[in-house]
DNA sequence: CAATATACTTTTTCATCCTAGGTATTGAAT
DNA sequence: ATTCAATACCTAGGATGAAAAAGTATATTG
């Protein structure tokens, strides 16, 4: 049911946002989705529910790593950190992100119809 | 198996960048391939297996027509035409695109790092 | 001490697209 | 006339990425 048209341009992309975020300085789970919020303006909403499993893969593939750190008596804070292969990632998916968006740009661009 | 790393950037692009084409005329599947690779300099490579299935559902919405007209003595070409609701979901889909990339512009952009 | 914000996590579902085929026709070159 | 590349359509299956929708627990503020 609620065939809801939903927007899922921003497909692909949470692992490039992640990392640019965390190029910047090291930053928990919830500090990215608020940074994502906070940085773009409220353009890009991301869920927790996504920021995970991304980030797991991350750690996976050896771009980030993490460390916990105790907040308040209980409560551990997990800090993301950006690795070399993860900056050198970054790039990669930098130039793959301008190819696209620069492609379709030139596809969907008004003034030549 | 193959775990290539596949650039999945182009996620939720294609209604936009079909409808887009269409807007510029009346064109059939074959030739929508085609377009999206020469407008777009060689960046975004549409495969025929990405494509029908998305005409398909634009045409399911009504977004968009079609129309066969004859090649030779027997193949059919099958042209696809814009229709006014198309033409606002377009619009629709540009707005959208245009505040996700704005976002990401806004995360990514070194010179604030 | 109640309410809100913080913080992490998992499961399920869905949409979108790619891969990898398949069929058939046309047109150009030999 | 025949071969072959290009044209043209189509489908099935699967990978993937993210949203939805939960759940759990702690810290902080009033």
């Amino acid at each position: 049911m609620a065939n809801v048209e939903q927007n899922s341009f921003r497909r692909g992309i949470m692992s490039l946002v992640l990392l640019s975020l965390l190029r910047r300085g090291d930053m928990y789970g919830y500090q990215l989705v608020q940074e994502t919020a906070n940085l773009s303006g409220g353009r890009i909403q991301t869920q927790e529910g996504s920021l995970y499993p991304v980030l797991y893969k991350l750690l996976d593939q050896g771009y980030i790593s993490d460390r916990k750190v105790l907040v308040g008596k209980r409560m551990t804070r997990v800090y993301y950190h950006l690795e070399p292969a993860g900056l050198e990632h970054l790039q990669t998916l930098t130039e793959e992100y301008e190819q696209i968006t620069t492609g379709v740009k030139m596809i969907i661009e008004e003034d030549s119809v």
